[in-house]
DNA sequence: ATATTGACATACCTTTTAGTATGTTTTAAT
DNA sequence: ATTAAAACATACTAAAAGGTATGTCAATAT
C-alpha cells in the first residue's frame, strides 16, 4: 500500500475546520482549502464523497474529540475530591486553563459555526451537531445534578438550567472570540459562571 | 416619482435577514432571498451597488436599531428609579421581556451571525460589526460601572468584566437558539446572569 | 520483476451564482 | 397628453465552485 492516507485526510479536515471556524462552511471552498493543505482535488475526492461528506466528518471528529475531554475532565476532577460541587467548580477551572494554555477550547467551537448555518446542512449532520449540546448536557449536567442534591442553591434554579447556563457562559465568550480573535473571553465568561455558582452554593450566610 | 422605493429595500433586507439567520451570509444566495421577497435583481441592483453592499447595509441597519432599543431600555430604566443597580437589574429584565415577547432580541443576533464568517467581510463591514459590541458595552458598561460605584461586589469583578459577561450570556443564548430554534434559553440564559448580579451585590449577609 | 491497488495529481466539465444589459411600467411634473 | 425618471422585470454573461475522468506514482504482495 502506498503512504498513509489516513494522515492526509486529518491534514484536510484540520485546514477544513481552520477555514470553519475564520469563515463558515458554505464560503469554505475547497480551492482554498486544499491550497492551505498543499493538496488537490484529486486527494480531497479520494477521501470524501463529497462537500457534505466533509461537513459530516468534520463534526464527527469534533463530536468525538469534545466527549473525550469532556470524560477525562469529569475524571481528573473526580479523582481530585468527592465532594460533586468541588468537582463542578474544578472542572469549569479546567476548561478555563485549557483555553488560557491555547487548548483545543480556545480555537474555537464547530458546533457554534455549525449553528449558524445550519439550514445549510442536511438532517444528519444537524442532528450531529445538536447531539454535542446533548453531550455536553449529559456530562456536565449529571455532575451539576449530583451537587445540587447536596447542596441548596440560594436562589431556585435547576440543575439543567444551571448546566445549560454553564454552556451559554461558554458559546457566548465563542462569539465574542470569533468577533475579536482574543480567546480570554472565553476563559473570563466562564471564570463569571464560577463565581455564580460559588455565590450559589456558598455556605457562610 | 414612481413607487415607494425605500419599502422595497426594506423588503429587501428584511428577507435577506431571515435567511443570514438561517444560513448565514456567504449561503444567502441573491436568488433565494429575492424569491423569498417575491422580487427581482432588477429590484435589488438597483438598491445595492452589489452584494457586498448589502452586508453593509444590513448590518448598518442593525446597529442603528440596536443603538436605538438599548438607548430607550436605559431610559425607561431611569425612569423607573434612582439606583443604578436596580436600573442594571431592570434594564436586564426588559431585555428578557423583549426576548419572551417575541421581540426583536427574540429574532438573533446580526452580530453574532457576521462573527462567523467574519472573512468574508471587508474590513468596513468587520469594524461595523465590532461595534455593534462596543456600543453594548458603552451603553450597559456605563450604567453597571454606576453600580459598582455605590455597591461593593462580594466578589473582585471589575464593571468592564460584568458588561462582558452580560454580552456573553446573551450572545451564548443566541447560539444554542441557532441551534435547537428555541429563544427562551437566551432569556434563561441572561435571567442567571441576573442572579449572579443580585447575589454579587446583595446586602443581606 | 511484475502486477495490483491505494494515494494522490491534472485537466476538464457542469452548475451555481454574482453581476450586467436592456426593456417595461409606474408616478409625477409640465 | 407628454415626458422624464425612478422602480422595477427579464434575459443574458462571466466567473467561481463543486464535481468527474483520467493519468501517474509509490508501495506491497506474488
Amino acid at each position: 500500500m502506498p503512504k498513509d492516507g489516513a494522515a492526509t485526510k486529518e491534514l484536510i479536515l484540520n485546514s477544513a475546520q481552520e477555514l470553519v471556524y475564520e469563515r463558515g462552511f458554505s464560503a469554505t471552498t475547497l480551492d482554498l482549502m486544499l491550497e492551505r493543505a498543499k493538496l488537490t482535488k484529486g486527494a480531497f475526492f479520494h477521501h470524501f464523497k463529497n462537500k457534505d461528506d466533509l461537513a459530516l466528518s468534520l463534526i464527527e471528529r469534533y463530536l468525538d474529540g469534545e466527549s473525550v475531554l469532556l470524560n477525562s475532565l469529569v475524571e481528573r476532577a473526580e479523582q481530585l475530591t468527592r465532594d460533586p460541587l468541588q468537582q463542578v467548580l474544578i472542572i469549569i477551572g479546567f476548561i478555563i486553563d485549557d483555553i488560557k494554555t491555547g487548548g483545543a477550547l480556545s480555537k474555537g467551537c464547530l458546533f457554534a459555526s455549525y449553528a449558524f448555518e445550519l439550514a445549510e446542512f442536511d438532517e444528519n449532520v444537524r442532528s450531529l451537531a445538536r447531539k454535542g449540546f446533548t453531550k455536553w448536557r449529559e456530562v456536565i449536567g449529571g455532575k451539576v445534578a449530583q451537587a445540587m442534591e447536596m447542596y441548596k442553591p440560594k436562589l431556585p434554579v435547576s440543575s439543567m438550567d444551571l448546566t445549560e447556563n454553564m454552556l451559554a457562559a461558554f458559546e457566548g465568550g465563542i462569539v465574542i472570540f470569533r468577533m475579536e480573535g482574543n480567546p480570554d473571553i472565553i476563559a473570563k465568561s466562564l471564570s463569571a459562571f464560577r463565581n455564580y455558582v460559588e455565590l450559589l452554593f456558598d455556605q457562610r450566610t
